[in-house]
DNA sequence: AACTATATGATAATGAATTATCATTATCTG
DNA sequence: CAGATAATGATAATTCATTATCATATAGTT
């Protein structure tokens, strides 16, 4: 059974006040202050997506993300230079179109890249 | 100075005639009969990027994948069940809406997910 | 054919993300 | 509060992709 610990709802609370969705060592570097182990880290991810809280969000290059798993629709922009990750809200639709004869379309997601307002 | 090899020729030739892009293991699987190490397969990769003949694709939680760089403008299909990749012709547009105001949109990608055809 | 620089393959080394281990500490229940 | 068990932190271990090393083979030139 799953007890309740600070650590377990910092990293709740963390992931869902962050702009994007955050990688385990973003959350070790945030909650440094916390003295919170990157072993710890990893296991509060691990059994957020196992209770389904949580969902992963993986981006080219990168470690994988986490973020929460209720928000509403929606995808991501990496600026180019912070490499930090924005959510974006919204979606261009019309992905259907792009999928080949005899092939069904689960997921999708679509990733921009740039510069966001403080590096640009 | 830059001398032409049997294992250079077959690295451009595979990932031309490809259905989508390939890793550095993908390729030295399908070169197996020929003998090429994996190191070769790497370096050749790596100079194909320099000569801008080859541009990467980054998959989420996948290895770096290749692509020839003179592809007409298309996105990417991932099979959940045998984890082929598959260039999809076309793209959605309308990316410009998603953009937060004040960053600056370099690039996109737009990745499907789903079953193949052989999968489905 | 001889010569020189590049290409190659096997393998060791590296780097980064993630998981495993284990002794200690904290939570919850009665 | 006491007991049982989950949570934690430090760190070792693992896994996977990629790069470095180095002795040998090969291509291109004369």
């Amino acid at each position: 059974m799953r007890r309740r610990s600070r650590h377990r709802e910092a990293i709740q609370d963390t992931l869902r006040s962050a702009v994007g969705p955050l990688s385990a060592t973003d959350l070790h570097e945030r909650l440094a202050d916390s003295g919170i182990g990157l072993a710890t880290v990893y296991r509060l991810l691990n059994e957020g997506l196992e209770d389904g809280d949580l969902v992963t969000v993986g981006l080219p290059g990168g470690p994988k993300r986490f973020e929460p798993a209720d928000k509403p629709h929606h995808h991501h922009f990496e600026c180019v230079a912070c490499h930090k990750v924005f959510d974006v809200m919204g979606c261009p639709g019309g992905m259907d179109r792009l999928v080949p004869e005899g092939f069904t379309l689960e997921q999708h997601e679509v990733i921009l890249s740039g510069r966001c307002d403080a590096c640009a």
